[in-house]
RNA sequence: GCCCCCAUCGUCUAGAGGCCUAGGACGCCACCCUUUCAAGGUGGAGAUCAGGGGUUCGAAUCCCCUUGGGGGCACCA
């Protein structure tokens, strides 16, 4: 094991985002590849927002994808793992507030009394002055007396940090060297609440160091962030990580990934019927790459492959295109019984809703498994591909059977005839191979297109014109239920007429 | 407004001075296969490498400027 460690520090405040994944996934893939340790910790300091729901939702989405982590609690509300716990914020706050003690001592950091009020004024008028917001300093050089008459105010006292004139740069390790001037950083920041809750600037560095973190990789939006971070390390006498921002995740108009625009949350695609291998593949390609052609690779392929210097530099939007694409290729990769086992949950999903009258068995949807494989982009994707199955009372709009060059009068004609020509075959053995002659020589004989009778079949037993092969779908359905569904169809259409 | 980052086909990207008349993939179009839909196969359209200056015998690749886009500037994370 090397001495690289990396983290995937989420906050609970909402369900695992896109974004999260992909930084988590790249902090794993770096860990792997490296030998070296990832760990999970959980930013809970904002307690107004944070749940264990969403607790629950991030874990288990990581789980999902299959993104395993060396450190840090595995299930919502559950143990921490690993030697530099606790992996909630919330239960290290007298280590934030033995650094803030530590920096008050120092002068590096002061209390600061302003109401939000006040500082609500400041940025205002920084505002119409066409300024950019930076804290006054009004606690800055407060004397001891004058300290005294707030607190004899009852004005609860935030902590600030002291941020010293100069230049902080950073060799990031995908971008290069980064400088800032620490006058741009809008004044002396925040640390702690004046209800004594630490904030994320804050924690973020105290638990780095104490977690003896490495490597920092986070998204870019993290960048201008970067220089409080240091000014933090340095203060505290901690030895600064390497820093890596990953470039954004993008809405289609190219701007931050988000809600409002896009669909972000993981759930969300587990539900439609995203595979975990898919979106490992489609995450780790959004913004790195290979170096090469390859592009169906697995978890393990892409940590060997991985390296923070084929990290793109410009932000990636976001193909759900491309993503369906991949989730195909991968669920034609998957084997039959991995396949069936996935796919029963959304059956019974659409059984639940009502789509379908029950659902299937493993063995049924095994069956029908080489007709569906190739035609379905997500799992979600099956109900509509095949529930026809399923449904008990199939009522078939008598229009919609009509094909296009036909007339109700002719489709009536040639469904009777079909009907018969299906009853009258394979009464001993009921398969495709059986069922296609017949049907093609009644067409022939009738001088009707073989497609044409085809398509009057398919949608008269299954109610849409864009279905598996005809003939595995007969065999599926069974010699009863064709026929029966025939025998509807034809009264559909014979009460249309007269 | 201020600071920072970024810039190759519509999208994801290859490219680290000559291999580039810029390659691959998604999407799109056509054809093949074919009972529909897919899948698969073949071919095609699609980027004067944002624009302009340099450096160099030679630049998508290095430097500068411009333009464009994005991100950040909280007692959110």
């Amino acid at each position: 094991m090397s001495d690289i460690r990396v983290r995937i520090a989420p906050s609970p405040t909402g369900p695992l985002h896109i974004g999260t994944a992909r930084t988590a996934l790249f902090n794993a893939l770096y860990a792997r590849h490296t030998a070296g340790t990832f760990l999970l910790r959980l930013e809970d300091t904002d307690v107004a927002r944070s749940s264990v729901a969403f607790e629950a939702d991030i874990l288990e989405g990581l789980h999902w994808l299959g993104i395993t982590w060396d450190e840090g609690p595995d299930t919502a509300g559950g143990e921490d793992n690993g030697p530099y716990g606790p992996y909630r914020q919330m239960q290290r706050l007298e280590r934030y507030a033995a650094a803030a003690a530590e920096l008050l001592a120092r002068d590096l950091a002061y209390p600061c009394y302003c109401t939000p009020d006040e500082l609500d004024a400041d940025r205002k008028a920084q505002e119409a002055a066409h300024l950019p917001p930076k804290y006054v300093g009004r606690c800055a050089t407060l004397s001891a007396e004058e300290r005294a008459g707030r607190i004899a105010e009852g004005r609860p006292a935030a902590t600030r940090f002291r941020v010293a004139p100069g230049l902080v740069a950073f060799d990031d390790a995908v971008r290069g060297t980064v400088e800032f001037d620490t006058s741009n950083l809008g004044g002396d920041f925040v640390i702690v609440r004046g209800d004594g809750t630490p904030l994320y600037h804050f924690t973020v560095v105290v638990d780095d160091a104490a977690m003896r973190i490495s490597h920092v990789i986070r998204g870019e939006d993290h960048l201008s962030n970067t220089p409080k971070h240091i000014l933090l390390f340095r203060a505290l006498g901690y030895p600064e990580p390497v820093f890596a921002h990953l470039p954004l995740i993008l809405n289609p108009d190219r701007t931050k990934m988000s809600k409002r625009k896009s669909q972000t949350a993981i759930s969300d695609y587990i539900a439609q019927g995203f595979i975990r291998e898919a979106l490992v593949n489609y995450l780790a390609l959004l913004g790195w790459s290979t170096g090469t052609e390859e592009e169906i690779l697995t978890f393990d392929e892409i940590a060997t492959r991985f390296d923070l210097d084929h990290v793109q530099k410009g932000g990636a939007v976001f193909d759900r295109e491309r993503l369906e694409w991949l989730n195909g290729q991968w669920i034609r990769r998957l084997d039959e019984e991995d396949l069936v086992t996935r796919l029963l949950p959304f059956l019974e999903a659409d059984h639940i809703a009502g789509r379908i009258d029950r659902t299937p068995t493993a063995d049924e949807v095994r069956a029908v498994l080489p007709m569906i494989r190739e035609r379905l982009p997500i799992l979600g994707a099956v109900g509509d591909l095949i529930g026809f199955l399923w449904i008990d009372d199939l009522r078939v709009d008598a229009a919609t059977i009509v094909p296009k060059r036909w007339d109700a009068v002719t489709t009536l004609d040639a469904l009777t005839a079909a009907r018969s020509a299906i009853a009258d075959t394979g009464a001993v053995s009921f398969e495709a191979d059986e069922l296609e002659p017949p049907l093609r020589s009644l067409a022939e004989a009738r001088g009707w297109k073989a497609g044409d009778l085809f398509m009057a079949i398919r949608v008269a037993v299954t109610g849409r014109t864009a279905t598996p092969p005809l003939f595995d779908t007969l065999v599926a359905l069974g010699r009863d239920r064709v026929l029966e569904r025939l025998e509807g169809a034809i009264e559909g259409l014979a009460a249309g007429i007269a």
